[in-house]
DNA sequence: GGGCCTATTGGCCGATCGGACAATAGCGCG
DNA sequence: CGCGCTATTGTCCGATCGGCCAATAGGCCC
């Protein structure tokens, strides 16, 4: 075994209560140090090229840009970037958005610290982290039918009171297209009607509050 | 001025990580000691029975006995117990029931470490403290009608796809009523239609995921 | 190349919705 | 003791919904 070099993290959270107090956590863990603390995607990105760290420690709901897209922009312009999702959302659309996106990994905020700074070096070693429970939500989404990008649109519409001949219209598509897809929302989403299938979407991290 | 004791404190959240840490900050804040962790509503319960500190730190969204009923619980054992909300919630709903249910104070995550040390110091002389942005959040939601119980339980058969008939035989009243509570939904939360109702519900804090 | 899924469109029809009209009873506040 | 709000119920009606039938075209995987 080679000696293993100090990890050098970043901090990434809008959250200074637990931005402060995990960074003494991790500061206090052998082998790990916490180079900075960003509290939005932009100043993270910038933190990154400056710093160059070994890992970004990254939380998914931050105001302004968000993680995913923190994740998508950093992974373009480094895309050897080890990032570790710590966030307190266990939707499956999440998590795949992330590991789709290059996350390395993808705690949620329950784990035990223990946990965390090991998910931490095994991401940093290119690991691909999935937290337990993270893991059983992900399975049990996998099974009922994935909804499509074009159905996603629709149900984005169907919640802000839109009718179906409205969707047509603002979609570019007939009435009755519209309908249709309306119609596989509430089929995938087992919702009864339109209001149902709302509530699912929230539900599911399809549609975000 | 009299001397001022140290502060026992008691931290009451579901994620270990933002404990652990929050932990560290606030024992190296002088005049303030966190005498005891809870991850629960019960265990927090019987932890101040036994600890009688004084003042809980305690975050809305836990698994099992939520924060507001935990807060409930225990003033109703402990009229006089000061509590700090703090949590990532800012929808007026939930400020509203946690300052009805007896809270000293309500912040959110997004407050820097020095206000949120202040907060505490604040809740635990017997002042009302709002963090900023809450207060303004909950100004805004204020001007909107108030969603009446009737209303609230009949949103909440909404979300299940129950149709007008459905919730009039759930509820033991007609469908024409059923229908003028939906209606009442309409209008106060600015929604086309059930759908868009059930969105506002959520946005609102009125329903939760 | 042959499935499988998605996106698209059509017509038909009973069920459901949401608005507009109007009315009675109970409760808290000033 | 009125005033206002909530809860309750009624009828009528056009608009909308969701389910049923069936069909074509494009993309992706094996």
């Amino acid at each position: 075994m080679p000696n293993i070099p100090t990890i050098r993290l970043l901090l990434v959270d809008d959250h200074p209560v637990l931005r402060a107090g995990l960074a003494n956590v991790l500061n206090y863990e052998p082998g790990i140090t916490v180079v900075a603390e960003a509290d939005d995607g932009a100043s993270a990105i910038v933190l990154w090229r400056t710093l160059r760290p070994d890992v970004m420690l990254l939380d998914l709901s931050m105001a302004g840009m968000d993680g995913i897209e923190t994740l998508e922009r950093l992974r373009a312009e480094f895309p050897d970037a080890r990032v570790l999702m710590l966030t307190s959302s266990e939707a499956p659309e999440d998590v795949r958005h992330a590991l789709k996106a290059g996350a390395g990994g993808y705690v949620t905020k329950n784990v035990r610290c223990a946990e965390l700074v090991a998910a931490i070096r095994e991401v940093c070693a290119g690991a691909r982290v999935i937290g337990e429970s993270v893991a059983r939500q992900l399975a049990a989404g996998e099974e009922s039918g994935a909804v499509s990008r074009r159905e996603l649109e629709v149900l984005g519409l169907v919640r802000q009171g839109f009718t179906n001949a409205d969707i047509g219209r603002l979609l570019g598509i007939s009435e009755r297209t519209a309908k249709a897809h309306v119609g596989a929302l509430l089929c995938k989403l087992q919702a009864a009607d339109r209001a149902e299938a709302v509530a699912r979407g929230f539900e599911r991290g399809l549609l975000k509050v």
